[in-house]
DNA sequence: TCAATAGTGTCTCTCAGACAATATGCG
DNA sequence: CGCATATTGTCTGAGAGACACTATTGA
């Protein structure tokens, strides 16, 4: 045992939240401006230090409400009432941040559009930034005018990963009313799957696949013109969390 | 701001790791009996401490080389020439550890079944243990002789989020081919699912599905009788990563 | 009236599961 | 030969994708 366990090196642990949301068909995410070095004044994911009597979950939790307000449901696995979140990934390579060792614990959040840009406590600046040209930016791929800047930190990988959990996810899970309100209509669901997945779906195909689904949505009674044309029946979450068959996302 | 940065408070960071094989047609996990205190002579997932300069996937890397001589292969996500490691999840509890606060980082490692049972370096004693009866002692759901007592720390639940993801990723991945040799038979790739699975699958069916999805098994033009009967055709793994369409799980 | 969205029905193709039949080793 | 395993083939039912058609609102 070349190491003695009782010298071992403090490290900084802290959370980082993928907090997605669906505005005007478009998959976004919350990033807040840096006020201090490192990457003063870059965008970064919200976040923040664990506290030392914290969970990991519960710290995920709090940031989440200081920076949005927005709560998460209480249930051990659960989203009805507020948003969804779950743990991502955990990120810790030696250098990631100059100042010190940090490991960061990501935290995933999908939540409903919110109706003022953000309310949050401690956050500076934030708002929601379609999550394409955020990844963009970060592979250096974006276009000539309104370049937008990386991401502080490596937030851009971060990100990419709670992109891709996220889409692969609302495959195979009732997830994807997460991004919804409280009732909704089929078609609301179906503009959830087109905006995160990036593609166009059958109308009639989608329709037919979730409402045949047991538990996937429960009718409310209610209907609604909200986009124009024949209303549509409201819907709730149903009680089924895992969508057997799945909704398969189409090949590119 | 109710918190000051500056004084962040110091967390100690270990790696635990997940090693799974199938070993005579039971998935086993590597455990290893605890030398001290806390949960002295208990057992334990390998595991151990993240050095200073060091990143998390090295360290696991490192753990795994230590306590079982095996390497993982060099490429990014691959498994090509050696055991597939990916990381788990992070479990940050405030007391799971009772002398001090430890974020530990899990990961999963699907290794073919060793030669001996352990030959690992600092490992004082370990052995490969039934999946299966370990989460049952972790449950408390042992029957009354030999009873196995729970693993130590969190250790179990660890345990079982591993379970739960091996048996989840091979139904949408090749990575079942992990747990086999270089060389292998469709028999064996079989076995490897039941095992897995804990479930019987129809031979003929599965000899259908796995030759049918391109790229997923390479024939390597010599045959074995490994298992009495008539000698089957060996097979490497192919250059597919995802199963598409994926192998399913029976239902319960 | 038209435009737009909601919802139903029909056809075809793929694929999973059940299971018959044949192939080829070993004793 | 008898037994065990491998491998191929056939049938059937569930479900996805393409798409015609009807229903119900507002402009």
């Amino acid at each position: 045992m070349p190491y003695d366990p009782s010298t071992f090196p403090p490290f900084a642990v802290t959370v980082d939240l993928v907090v997605l949301t669906v505005r005007k068909d478009a998959l976004c995410s919350l990033v807040v401006r840096r006020g201090e070095p490192p990457y003063q004044g870059r965008w970064a994911l919200p976040g923040g230090f664990v506290r030392d009597d914290e969970g990991l979950e519960v710290a995920a939790s709090r940031e989440l409400a200081e920076e949005t307000g927005l709560l998460h449901s209480q249930a051990t696995e659960g989203h009805r009432g507020g948003a969804h979140l779950e743990q991502l990934a955990t990120y810790g390579a030696p250098q990631r941040d100059p100042r010190m060792r940090v490991v960061s614990v990501a935290y995933l959040v999908l939540a409903p559009d919110l109706p003022s840009p953000v309310a949050g406590g401690d956050a500076r600046s934030a708002r929601w930034a379609p999550s394409d040209a955020l990844l963009d930016a970060s592979e250096g791929l974006g276009r000539d005018a309104e370049q937008q800047a990386p991401l502080a930190f490596d937030h851009g990988q971060i990100l990419q990963d709670g992109v891709e959990r996220a889409r692969s996810k609302i495959e195979y899970s009732s997830l994807a009313t997460a991004f919804c309100p409280p009732e909704f209509t089929v078609g609301e669901l179906r503009r959830v799957y087109e905006a995160v997945w990036g593609v166009a779906l059958d109308p009639r195909n989608f329709h037919r696949k979730v409402t045949g689904t047991p538990g996937f949505l429960m009718p409310t009674g209610g209907t609604t013109t909200r986009q124009g044309g024949r209303p549509a029946q409201l819907f709730r979450t149903g009680e089924a969390t895992v969508l057997n068959p799945p909704m398969l996302r189409p090949e590119a």
